[in-house]
DNA sequence: CTAGGGTTAG
């Protein structure tokens, strides 16, 4: 029988498995139960296997070994519907034959997939009493199905009760609180394993990267891209990736350009990252150029490059030249989705070309969703358009959308027809919906240390004097002519703690702060996690003049360059 | 060799 293992190493299709199988039966010979679970293995986890196909194996073993239910759980952790290898995982723990670690870990594998968050926490106990809590992988598979599911502390946690780690642990950690919106407490962690004596490995920097990234924390960025020189890591083509998408978050495009120019393998990914960057900088025709050579350097552009060069074209206002993108996108093979759509109907709105946007929402071949119709709606507040606003905000209430900025739009589109009845209807309706606000935040990075201020914010040591500071904007801003635009502004109070309401945004108190603490003349960058506001647009680009200073601000979609009053995005955004 | 940590996106 020694040909049996090497005809079924031989197998790569399920066709031959199943051929394998009705062999075996028909001959009647008993299959070993190595044997037996390497074909199940192999229809489990194979490229070519077949779940279905799988557990219809599985059911037809009399005793199945630890290592059947592995097999099974192992493939359905990494199929479509990870959940069904936890219920697969509860059966097993209920049955005579024993859990093993890496039933556990492919359990957990599962849970950080479906983002299962107390099936992890359940899955941790039964690890602790069966008394794996010594075995490494097992545990950085629990600390990264934690992390994944949203439970940072709890990763923490089990990070810090480790009995033993490795790269692998921490890298889990540094990746799960930069993916988690904790970017500040990766770099820490980063430089923190540094200082132990652990040496970072291309999947470290990649976590230290992405914070950086996030933070917009160009000092960090460069240090990790020095460690990176340094060891000799950018022979790694997702690391280069990363180095370029970091010096494109912080505002330097051309530095990601060098790094760009200067690798000699470049990925699909690293031209997408590279035309997102320009895209992001209102560099449309760099963009567009790069969209190109892409082409021509063999690489096929996939639906992440399209969106990247509508979303070039997006933010340097060349409305055809996306429209022609879009439409040119099926004769490539490529089928545009949610954010192709979201792109286009964008283009078009902020273009006025409102009925064309519209006819392409509802005309979508698939489910439209609450971005694009915000999109639409803050097209119509743009351009007054009060017909169409309330259809986008009726599906956005069908949505059940409790986002803030929908009413609010909605309302300004009614002030600005002086529509007072109905501003006053959708700030009940606000009311009476519990409606969530994202809050605002903005970094700064001074000196290397970086500076977070929220809305109204009175906790940073030295707010007094950015207070100070941002009265003497308000002062000297008025003195050039600047009209506080008060419609933005929701709540029913008076008109100047509306203006105040504006005054403290987060992005303002960050400015201030930089013109306070930096040298005069020195640019000043700050990143901000929503749009900017557009009352703030209009005071930064003053604050540019009377101040002469540059200054970046990059906000969710993309950098605003101020200079000598105007602003890179010429108030196209 | 039945395990763990990974880059781009309206």
């Amino acid at each position: 029988m020694a040909s049996l293992e090497s005809l079924i190493q031989k197998c790569n299709s399920l066709s031959h498995v199943k051929q394998l199988q009705a062999h075996f039966i028909t001959t009647s010979q008993l299959l070993f139960c190595s044997s037996r679970t390497k074909l199940l293995e192999l229809c489990a986890v194979s490229p070519f296997g077949d779940l279905s196909y799988a557990t219809h194996l599985f059911r037809h073993i009399q005793n199945p070994s630890t290592n059947d239910w592995n097999a099974v759980v192992r493939g359905l952790a990494a199929g479509p519907e990870p959940t069904r290898a936890i219920s697969w995982y509860r059966t097993m723990s209920r049955q005579s034959c024993r859990v093993d670690a890496l039933t556990c870990s492919f359990a957990l594998k599962a849970c950080a997939r479906a983002l299962a968050r107390s099936e992890a926490m359940q899955i941790h106990s039964q690890v602790v009493r069966l008394g794996f809590y010594a075995d490494v992988l097992l545990m950085t598979t629990l600390l990264d199905a934690y992390a994944k599911s949203g439970d940072l502390d709890g990763a923490k946690k089990v990070f810090d009760e480790m009995v033993v780690r490795d790269i692998a642990s921490w890298n889990a950690l540094i990746a799960g609180l930069a993916q988690g919106s904790r970017p500040s407490e990766a770099i820490e962690l980063f430089n923190g394993m540094r200082v132990e004596g652990w040496k970072p490995d291309e999947i470290t920097v990649l976590g230290a990267l992405s914070a950086c990234s996030q933070l917009g924390a160009l000092k960090e960025g460069e240090k990790v891209h020095s460690y990176i020189m340094g060891e000799k890591l950018d022979m790694n083509v997702q690391v280069c990736n990363a180095v370029i998408d970091m010096y494109a978050k912080c505002g330097f495009a051309n530095k990601a350009y060098t790094v760009f120019k200067n690798m000699c393998c470049r990925s699909l990914v690293t031209w997408n990252t590279m035309i997102m960057a320009f895209a992001m900088h209102g560099d449309g025709y760099k963009a567009l150029e790069l969209f190109e050579q892409m082409g021509q350097a063999g690489v096929h552009p996939d639906a992440v490059s399209y969106l990247g060069a509508l979303c070039a074209c997006n933010h340097a206002g060349l409305v055809n030249d996306g429209v022609r993108l879009f439409d040119s996108m099926a004769g490539s093979g490529l089928t545009p989705n949610v954010k192709h759509y979201g792109s286009v109907v964008d283009l078009l709105g902020r273009a006025g070309r409102l009925k064309e946007a519209y006819d392409i929402v509802s005309s979508m071949p698939m489910k439209s969703d609450e971005v694009l119709w915000q999109t639409l709606l803050g097209a119509c507040k743009t351009y007054g358009n009060v017909e169409m606003a309330e259809i986008a905000s009726r599906k956005l209430v069908e949505m059940g959308s409790k986002s803030c900025g929908d009413f609010v739009l909605l309302s300004n589109v009614y002030a600005a027809h002086e529509r007072w009845k109905d501003v006053d209807r959708v700030r009940t309706a606000m009311k009476d919906r519990d409606v969530k606000k994202i809050p605002g935040f903005s970094y700064i990075e001074v000196d290397g240390v970086i500076h977070k201020f929220v809305n109204g914010d009175q906790n940073h040591f030295n707010w007094r004097e950015i207070y100070a500071k941002l009265d003497e904007i308000k002062f000297r801003t008025k003195a050039y002519g600047y009209v506080a635009e008060t419609n933005y502004v929701l709540h029913d109070i008076g008109q100047e703690e509306k203006e105040n309401a504006l005054c403290y945004h987060s992005e303002k108190l960050a400015v201030a702060f930089g013109l306070i603490s930096t040298a005069e003349g020195t640019p000043i960058q700050v990143i901000k996690n929503l749009r900017i506001c557009g009352d703030c647009h209009v005071v930064i680009k003053i604050i540019s003049k009377i101040y002469n200073r540059e200054i970046v601000v990059r906000d969710r979609a993309r950098f605003h360059r101020f200079t000598e009053g105007l602003c890179s995005c010429k108030d196209y955004w």
